[in-house]
DNA sequence: AATGAATGAGGATTCATTCAT
DNA sequence: CATGAATGAATCCTCATTCAT
């Protein structure tokens, strides 16, 4: 193996080991130190690789936007039919139940944390949240072209709905440590959007 | 004025300032130091009316709760018909057009940053949430009640529904600095209620 | 009762809850607090009793040394006969088994932490060393005015050489939380002062 | 020099920076600061080579018994005749003098501070003063092998009696700042011990 | 590319003490 | 005699980051 594999290796192993911990505490709580113990890498190997804590940050999202733009992540986002729709919105829920409601939403948590002034970081939040929406939005594209959504609804709004759901779900059910409100808010979405169909 | 009047008043301007300051930012990245040059109390204070940083957050939570219990939050929890229902909505939607979309919702906030272990914390929180969870149930109750809800639906959950798609858009919105998901997931949720009145 | 009654109450409740707490922990682990806390007084009343904390350290030895004179310690301080010496080791032998040698001399804890410069409290200590050193010299003057001690041997030098071995018992039996080097060395100890009996 | 090298010293300084002050005013009234300031090393180097302040004292004993182990004291352990007993009583005793009794013995001093819960630190302490100890017994041990001790006397019960005589005497000296009642101890001491050999 | 020592500002918290009422 | 609010220096400790090898 060549050592700049080698480098790549440990520079993956400390993003991955941050996104878990930026998922389980937060960026804030989450500090480089910690980061390094528990990807059994060395003090200064850190800034070999990022600029600084924020360039980590960076790392991890671009890291997480690869893995989902090329299908990687443990729920898919390609919507196709309602029952996609339907697996879409069930994996966070049944996420959710397996891991007890201890954390919500990766991604959205490090967005609460978000200073006016992070607009690099904003950026790749958002290009992560959009590539959400379009995986969405489109599944409500299809359907109208195929004449099978009422003609007044817009599909890209109908996609920040059942996003929100899905973000509103995850937090709630992470602060009360209870899925249900989540599953209450998936079924009646899932509702509201089948009424759409003819 | 006695001492003790003006001890309370000490008090409640560091938590307020927090209050404001954990909105803005979070827990994590408010320093006590911070607090306390913002609220213009000396050093030491902090430590006379909290015993830790943890028991302020405690303390700003009670009292928010109490804010809310006694109708003193700017977003009225009084709901007892549709247009005071769509009034609850647009008052954070039109919150996040007002301030730039620069922050989410203040408990949601301290939520997302909530660790596993802070049991506290987050009995805190839950009493907050199902306050608000209550406003919105009692509106669907009462209309269940005249008949002017369909009898298969249950009033616990739409509230659930209700109180997802306002976090989840307060946290997209804040997070996208833009509020059209907000305003979209508020439309149809609206839509979706609405459907369900007889 | 009076007013001033009270308030001497509340001074030596002061007192004996820092002179327990000194004992235990020292007097630098020690903080002003902590007395108040486990006294139930009023934060102010403390420099309204003493002019500071080595004010109170004073207070302390003070009442120690008037309990010592009086008689209303624990240990009896009259020695005037064999076994009255045997009894004033053995008292400090069985409080150290009875409390798991939890502790040493309260006043030993106290010098051990003195500094180069507090004269006023090495004082207070010396005087309360002298009065056991001087109970411990008086038995053996006694004796050799009665021809029952060698000639030879000097009463105030067997007065230290028996408070060294108690303070020196009591030190080491709480560093190791075993009474048996404490025993082995007062038994010694008596072997040789009543070896210098004729 | 290597980076190890260059750490191993400022490592060392430390310790033997603390272990001075430590000696001096024990170890509550010795905070980090002093440490780093006297030592000159900046302020979290020393987070770098401890864990706390508890990891320090914890070091500064591992150092202390390393020296006594290897004989790096200046005191000698290595007790083979009664010479060298005498020598062992007055090497303390001189250094009293020579010092104006400043100072207790650096492991009963920190002993002294213990609290019931610091395990960690009493293991260091009891492997210190159990080496001490031993090297007192050893020499009473081999007098009863060549038949130059009475054969009803314990030779470890006479190292505990004369441990306790060093840490009494150092104690009381440093009390009273006099170092008579540690001379009359271990006059005493020895003559109570030599009246044991045959 | 890698190691770990060094930096120094800033974190939360506790301290002894004083002030106003 | 009593209350508790206020002070600010000092405590232990953690942080993100840089430097020398």
């Amino acid at each position: 193996m060549t050592t700049q594999t080698r480098g790549q290796e440990t520079r993956i192993k400390m993003i991955q080991t941050a996104l878990d911990l930026f998922h389980q505490q937060g960026v804030n709580a989450t500090s480089v130190d910690e980061i390094l113990e528990k990807s059994g890498t060395g003090k200064s190997q850190f800034y070999h690789y990022f600029k600084s804590k924020e360039g980590l940050v960076h790392a991890v999202l671009e890291f997480f936007y690869e893995a989902l733009k090329t299908d990687r992540l443990p729920v898919s986002h390609k919507i196709e039919s309602w029952e996609d729709l339907e697996n879409f919105f069930r994996f966070f829920l049944e996420h959710q139940k397996k891991t007890g409601c201890s954390r919500s939403c990766p991604i959205g948590t490090i967005a609460n944390e978000l200073e006016n002034s992070d607009e690099l970081i904003r950026q790749d939040i958002k290009l992560i949240f959009e590539f959400t929406r379009k995986a969405l939005s489109q599944f409500f594209y299809g359907l109208k072209a195929k004449g099978e959504l009422k003609a007044s609804v817009d599909p890209d709004s109908l996609a920040d709905f059942a996003f929100s759901i899905v973000q509103g779900g995850l937090l709630v059910s992470k602060a009360k440590k209870d899925s249900e409100p989540f599953e209450n808010s998936v079924t009646h979405a899932m509702t509201y959007l089948k009424s759409l169909a003819q």
